[in-house]
DNA sequence: TCGAACGTTGACACTAATGTCAATGTCAAG
DNA sequence: CTTGACATTGACATTAGTGTCAACGTTCGA
């Protein structure tokens, strides 16, 4: 499919696929006419981007993800050391910013329970 | 404790406190000479604002949280059904993030448990 | 064939969070 | 009294993620 499809099925203005594919997130293949040309499961990746960038994860960690989150069924990846550790530091930065995330939202829903809303 | 006590225990800079001071997420008082005087739970309250920000909060959301994230064994609290329905709104956004962001550690730990790490 | 709709790249601007610096005031210690 | 550490405010710069627009090429239907 072409930006514009991409577009419309993930709701990502075509600026943005533009910048991820920029940025190393996205990749698509050219036609004759310089047209970009996304496999089906863009749409998809496409998901994952958002919801990692929204959560707050700037886009140079995202890139070291990619293996992860992409082709989940692949062959076995063989990875450097040096890699492996990146990841691993991701994903600990992932598990610090779920635990506040949740205990900050374990808090709102306290305060509502607690709260008498008036009216 | 003064502003550089504050930045000192924290590791946030004072540039920053002042910043979150100016968003409103932050209070202090005032001495007779204009320095900046802080309460110690000041010093979790600036944890918390760390966490969220490093988790992609802006500070406008983390404003509203504020109720809830401080002074958590107040009394009963009374608010409008507009208040109430931001944070409701605030805290399914949170749910959401969790979420992605529980699923892309998953797939980092999957992956790498399938991994060979050369070297 | 012409115009709308879509694509390309590149440039400029904005916001939020942050760094940095300047000009200045305060205070404690030598 | 002076110096150094700390405080103040205000201005300007930077980065990441976006929006927007210009100038231009492509495709397709009337």
């Amino acid at each position: 499919m072409r930006i514009g499809e991409l577009s419309a099925e993930t709701g990502v203005p075509t600026r943005l696929l533009r910048y991820y594919e920029d940025q190393g997130l996205l990749s698509s293949q050219r036609r004759d006419n310089g047209y970009r040309e996304y496999s089906d499961d863009a749409v998809g990746r496409v998901s994952q981007i958002r919801g990692l960038i929204d959560a707050g994860i700037p886009t140079a960690v995202i890139f070291d993800m990619l293996p992860c989150i992409v082709n989940t069924s692949a062959p076995l990846p063989v990875i450097e050391p040096s890699v492996a550790q990146t990841l691993d530091e991701r994903r600990s930065q992932l598990d610090k910013r779920i635990e506040c995330l949740a205990r900050n939202r374990d808090a709102i829903t306290d305060y509502l329970s607690r709260a008498t809303i008036t009216g």
